[in-house]
DNA sequence: GCTGTCTGCCCC
DNA sequence: ATTCTGC
DNA sequence: GCAGAATGGGCAGACAGC
């Protein structure tokens, strides 16, 4: 008997299989073949041993006459016993009245190119649609009925099977509920347990496959899905990041010289990605149905997958294991092999599913991939759909090595083995030419974040290093955001400023590349004098002119802008007038369309300024009344038009607030805290049924008139933007900002910017807006990043105690701490698998002494901290639910512990909570809410003689601290003029 | 039509 | 959002 | 210092199920 199925396969043994296999010549294959065939190589074991038994069985048979459903095993050829000639014979029912199942008697031989090609089917381990080999009927039915079992909720109805001795081919053809026999014998009945179905699948001589190379070969050549997942795999074995580039450059270099037509697939799938962000793609497939479709597709059970999963943290893992390897022992099984191009296009598919039934619809679509797919296809399949692969490369790092790949291929020209080979990829990475193809390509990629542009862009040009010039700031597609670092103490901002002064970003090259860049502008390098090191604060130091004749002189370094707590956005005016919105992660934002007037009105009136030809109408419109008109209502527009052109294109960056605007008394104007702005509708809302007003806190300028600004100074950038809008009170402003050089007024606008708004950025106004994070020349100072001592106000007398408010002090400038006692946790997933995380805390109600839950945790643990606490409190643990603890019952933790231990724990606010039940109904009118803590940080354990559970911050605390803030927020009016 | 559950390259 | 870890 | 990973609170929206 010879079975060459599929499973997972020994790396070691795969490798050296493969080697021989590369290294023996044509002939001796057939030997090495019969080696395969009695090799218990792992996967294959199974059917080796059985293969004995069969043997045996058959030998007894020997000299009879074969009749239907006699077993006849793929052997050695009989006759010959040395030739190692593997036969398969059919036998199949001769004088059947079923006309469908008489199929007639065909033998036939492998030919060497197609035992070849097995050999290397089994080899590729888990490219399973081949799996070739018969038993007796006794075995095959067994395992018939295993593999049948193996797919979705099918049971075989036995006594129907396909009576032995034949090739027969599964083609799965990835649909549910459809199991199409392609050769073969005879009936195959298959009958769904959930829900009752039965197929029965004739067996029609049309359908019988003569040549095994048929239809065991893929279709075509190529990457395949399958190639991918095990790049995947052999990146999670490997930590080093130099190596596993390695491993993605080669497969990337592969899919370009083999499999060209799916490499914007594999680039897709490889960064965890199905489309640009923001063409808002979303799955709808989450961790619950995910869960379900795995359990049903390798007919497993709820428990042993939950049980898989939380062991080794993780659904693809789980799906991994429980994922049927045996699946096509007595089958020659065709699955078409999974494409790459496939994969995404029906995870594609998924997100276009909406409506009634959404749910199933999705899950049938899974359905159908899984089961097509091998156990490592199935591991990163799940890992797919959860978009986070977790392999230790995400987008930047793929980019980086599509950069190579790239320029390997169309470049270098390298385009076979040989040449690959050759060449020495550690040599490649010093090479500066490289690294500036690989610049160029990052850099066009975070200017134009859609994968399919760039790709298409160098394969056009066929040329990387020019990519960047290539893919200008467009306005209708995001850019990525600078992003902000955090410092934690005024102290500390000084310094790095400073730092950043030193390693002076204005070199003379720099300002070439920008002149080259954008030719709008013309920047003036500061005069510097000779062997001076850097610019001091005193003297002016940037200069920046361009055509829109803004002077920009100052002598100041950097600027302190309030930081608000609302939300982030990217606003694109289009030449044709269209508005666009991006939120932070590039998402196309249709939450703002009131803001599309305000903005118009703002930019009209500036030109309007400029120009001189202000008019009545513009200056004096009173826009509250307009903004309650729908967004369609061009009133608004098209005054602003008269006043000149407001059809300039332009890409503005800027923080969206949720404001109390049209109160009569300016002192009960505010901005509200981020949790009211969080209420709004997020998709179609109509500007006439908005309930929560907004502010629009303009902060920077990356484009306008089409002409790229970002690679202007920040200086020139805020003048520019001060320049083409004007400040409309409550609708759009600019944030509230100072430029300075002196640690005093940082302190000042520091304490300002923690009562308006969440803390301060700082920037130096030398920085050009660097698309993509690489550029951190941005730096944020929140209250709860402030370690007490590093208060810029030592006011607090050092007690040990941590920094929070007394009763009637004044307010410190540093956050708040909680004292918390741990309750419950759950187990990690990923690296955190073997510890847990999160942990549920708990604020002590010290007139009821009950625990009630205010936030569960997971960052500021340290490895070692996550051990002993996992070590320690495992010992501690309970079984249930102690009764005095008030926590929801939709959290289900893995264990419970009792109160012994006080955790400091650092947030940011209290919120008012939905789940957690801390100083519940006491904070929200007509509701059973508590509240609860936003950006919960581990600080450090309590020793037990210096706060006892008792001790802890009691849920009395936690509701007057509530308040506090509360209050803090409420009469935090703006300064309007 | 109401409620509960799940999802989100969600927003922070 | 925050934080830690490996490179 | 970067890149990656593992998670926090809490909201609207979309479905499922009754």
């Amino acid at each position: 008997m010879s079975t060459i199925g599929y499973g997972k396969r020994g790396a070691s043994n795969l490798t050296w299989l493969r080697n021989k296999m590369v290294k023996t010549p044509a002939k001796k294959q057939s030997t090495l073949f019969s080696f395969f065939n009695k090799t218990p190589t792992r996967g294959v074991a199974l059917s080796s041993i059985k293969a004995v038994e069969t043997r045996k069985r058959i030998d007894n048979t020997k000299g009879k006459k074969r009749k239907v459903g006699d077993v006849v095993d793929i052997t050695d050829d009989e006759t010959s016993e040395n030739s190692k000639r593997t036969t398969l014979h059919k036998v199949v029912r001769e004088n059947d009245s079923d006309k469908n199942t008489a199929l007639g008697s065909t033998d036939f031989e492998l030919t060497d190119e197609e035992r070849q090609w097995l050999f290397r089917e089994a080899l590729a381990a888990n490219r399973n649609y081949c799996g070739v080999g018969e038993c007796s009927s006794t075995h095959m039915n067994n395992t018939a009925l295993n593999s049948a079992q193996s797919l979705p909720k099918y049971k075989v109805t036995q006594e129907r099977l396909v009576t032995s001795k034949s090739v027969v081919a599964l083609d799965i053809d990835r649909q549910p509920g459809m199991v199409k026999v392609e050769g073969g014998s005879g009936d195959l009945q298959l009958t769904t347990t959930s829900p009752a179905v039965t197929h029965s699948v004739p067996v029609k001589k049309e359908n019988v496959i003569s040549n095994l190379a048929e239809i065991a070969m893929p279709s075509k050549g190529g990457v395949l899905f399958l190639d991918m997942s095990q790049t995947f795999s052999e990146l999670e074995k490997e930590s080093g990041r130099i190596k596993n580039s390695f491993v993605l450059i080669r497969f990337i270099w592969r899919v370009l010289c083999e499999s060209q037509d799916e490499l914007i697939e594999a680039v897709y799938l490889l960064m965890g990605m199905l489309a640009p962000s923001y063409e808002n793609i979303a799955l709808g497939v989450g961790s619950a149905s995910l869960a379900k479709i795995i359990v049903d597709t390798t007919g497993s059970n709820r428990n042993t997958f939950r049980a898989l999963a939380s062991e080794h943290g993780d659904m693809g893992e789980a799906a991994y294991r429980l994922a049927p390897k045996q699946r096509s022992q007595m089958f020659v099984v065709q699955k078409k092999a999974l494409r790459m191009s496939t994969v995404h296009s029906q995870l594609l598919h998924l997100s276009k599913i909406s409506g009634s039934k959404a749910q199933s619809k999705r899950e049938g679509v899974l359905r159908k991939l899984f089961v097509g797919s091998s156990p490592v296809e199935m591991k990163y399949l799940v890992r797919l759909c959860e978009l986070n692969l977790r392999v230790g490369a995400a987008p930047k790092t793929i980019l980086t090595c599509l950069a190579y790949s790239l320029y390997m291929y169309l470049h270098l020209n390298i385009v076979t083995e040989e040449e690959y080979v050759k060449y020495d990829l550690n040599q490649l990475r010093k090479d500066p030419d490289v690294q500036i193809a690989t610049q160029s390509l990052l850099s066009a990629y975070s200017r134009c974040p859609n994968p399919r542009v760039v790709l298409e862009t160098a394969l056009r040009l066929k040329d990387i290093k020019g990519l960047a010039e290539n893919c200008p700031l467009t306005p209708g597609i995001p850019v990525k955001p600078m992003l902000g670092k955090p410092v934690t103490s005024i102290h500390a901002l000084m310094e790095k400023l400073q730092d950043a002064m030193k390693s002076n970003k204005f070199s003379a090259d720099q300002s070439n590349n920008q002149e080259k860049q954008d030719a709008a502008v013309k920047y003036i390098k500061p005069e510097e004098k000779a062997g001076q090191e850097h610019l001091t604060a005193q003297q002016p130091f940037v200069k920046v002119e361009h055509d829109l004749h803004i002077n920009t002189e100052s002598p100041s370094i950097f600027c302190c802008e309030t930081k608000y707590d609302g939300q982030r956005v990217q606003v694109h005016r289009l030449s044709d007038g269209t508005y666009r919105f991006f939120s932070r992660n590039l998402l196309d934002n249709q939450a703002w369309p009131d803001l599309i007037p305000m903005l118009q009105q703002s930019a009209a009136q500036a030109q309007a300024r400029t120009s001189g030809l202000l008019s009545d109408e513009v200056g004096t419109a009173n826009l509250d009344a307009k903004a309650k008109a729908n967004a369609g209502d061009e009133s608004i527009v098209r005054v602003s038009a008269d006043a000149g052109n407001t059809s300039v294109s332009f890409i503005i960056d800027a923080e969206v607030v949720a404001v109390r605007r049209n109160e009569k008394k300016p002192e009960q104007r505010a901005i509200l805290p981020f949790q009211t702005l969080s209420t709004r509708g997020r998709n179609n809302v109509e500007v006439g049924r908005i309930n929560v007003q907004v502010c629009l806190m303009i902060f920077d300028i990356m484009l306008y008139d089409d002409r790229a600004l970002t690679s202007i100074p920040l200086l020139g950038r805020r003048r520019t933007l001060q320049r083409v809008f004007d400040v409309i009170p409550g609708c759009v402003e600019f944030t509230d900002s100072i430029e300075t050089s002196s640690e005093a007024e940082v302190t000042a606008h520091y304490r300002k910017s923690i009562v308006i708004g969440e803390g301060l950025m700082c920037k130096r106004l030398t920085d050009v807006y660097e698309t993509g994070e690489r550029g951190d020349s941005w730096f944020k100072l929140k209250k709860d990043y402030i370690v007490e001592a590093d208060a810029p106000a030592k006011a607090q007398p050092e007690t040990g105690e941590s920094c929070k408010d007394g009763e009637g002090a004044e307010k410190s400038l540093c956050g708040d701490s909680l004292d918390l006692v741990p309750i419950a946790a759950w187990r990690g997933m990923g690296r955190k698998a073997k510890w847990y995380s999160p942990y549920l805390l708990a604020a002590y109600d010290r007139e009821t002494g009950y625990y009630h839950s205010v936030c569960k945790v997971m960052s500021g643990f340290t490895d070692e901290v996550y051990k002993r606490f996992h070590r320690d409190m495992t010992m501690e643990g309970l079984s249930s639910k102690p009764s005095d603890y008030i926590v929801s019952d939709t959290f289900r933790p893995a264990i419970w512990f009792p109160p012994t231990r006080v955790w400091e724990i650092r947030g940011a606010d209290l919120t008012i909570s939905p789940v957690h039940t801390a100083g519940q109904g006491m904070v929200a009118e007509d509701s059973n809410k508590g509240v609860s803590f936003r950006f919960p940080r581990f600080i450090r354990e309590r020793a037990a003689e210096d706060k006892a559970p008792e001790d802890a911050t009691s849920t009395a605390e936690v509701v007057e601290m509530f308040f506090a803030q509360g209050q803090k927020i409420d009469s935090g009016i703006r300064d309007d003029e």
